[in-house]
DNA sequence: AAGCGTACCAACCGCGCAGGT
DNA sequence: GACCTGCGCGGTTGGTACGCT
């Protein structure tokens, strides 16, 4: 069983089977499909990279208000974000967060409260001096602490300044940039016709070029989700990309739900 | 140019849940 | 109810690109 970087070749076999037969079962797939690859390898490749109109970099202001606020409403449900994020997936928003967002999320003083639950009365500075970096790591049971403090006495420095930082930020929920119009299709996926529509007959050239004709949300909304239906279809109901799954909630639930995180209302106008 | 430290991201791993038998 | 299997999720890690000295 292979692991690790997936070839281009790899990914031309994994794209080209999904495409004609869908995934009805991923533990069969890699062997039909012609990959040394675990099923669990094949779907996550497909989930985080290959899938149609999937993005990848540049996340936007929006993109990150969205996620904080997200964040903060939901927690660590990485798949509950990324399903209110079209084009993302919830490995990127998971690593993105982790790397450029978490510092901007969590309150001034939580940060300090947990850095000492975590590490009873150590002194950062104290213990920088000292140069026991490697004592101040194995005295904090979180592995990500531990490798980043062990790989130089910089991390100290940086959690010092993380916590010098007044940035407990207005939290937007600003929701996407993108038309709703734009993000689903009438045209349900062979995959949710069941995977072996095989009036769905694979380019002979298939590589990434090959989907761009495809809209957002092709191989993930709901059949039922139509053009007309996504933007308004009650003077009551309101398109949602950050609501139910329906893809519609009450326009006072919605209020009432997000309120709390400071909205910004006015932002949703266009929606109206 | 070389070595080192850091940030980032793709991919892996283990666990829990749901559905089927 | 017990067991099995497949799937999805969240945490973690290895590799590497980049910047600094």
């Amino acid at each position: 069983m292979k692991k690790g970087a997936w070839s281009e070749e790899e990914d031309i076999k994994l794209r080209a089977f999904i495409y004609r037969y869908g995934h009805p079962n991923w533990s069969e797939l890699p062997k039909l499909a012609g990959l040394s690859r675990c099923g669990k390898s094949c779907r996550l490749r497909w989930m985080n990279y290959l899938r149609p109109n999937i993005k990848h970099g540049n996340f936007t202001k929006e993109e990150e208000d969205a996620i904080v606020a997200l964040h903060n409403k939901l927690g660590n449900k990485w798949s509950m974000i990324a399903a209110r994020l079209p084009g993302r997936s919830d490995n990127e928003i998971k690593n993105y967060w982790h790397t450029h967002l978490k510092n901007r999320s969590i309150p001034k003083d939580h940060q300090i409260e947990s850095k000492k639950e975590q590490v009873g009365s150590f002194e950062p500075a104290k213990a920088y001096n000292e140069g026991c970096m490697m004592n101040i790591a194995n005295l904090i049971n979180n592995q990500d602490g531990i490798r980043r403090v062990s790989q130089s006495a910089k991390g100290w420095n940086d959690f010092a300044q993380i916590n010098n930082q007044d940035e407990v930020g207005i939290l937007l929920a600003v929701l996407s940039s993108e038309s709703p119009s734009s993000s689903s299709t009438s045209e349900p996926s062979p995959c949710l016709l069941g995977g072996s529509d095989n009036n769905y007959a694979v380019p002979s050239d298939v590589t990434s070029q090959s989907f761009q004709h495809m809209t957002e949300g092709f191989w993930t909304d709901p059949p039922f989700l139509t053009d007309n239906e996504s933007i308004i279809s009650s003077s009551d109901k309101v398109f949602s990309p950050l609501g139910s799954t329906d893809g519609f909630i009450s326009q006072d639930s919605f209020q009432e739900d997000l309120m709390d995180d400071v909205i910004l209302w006015s932002t949703m106008s266009s929606y109206f």
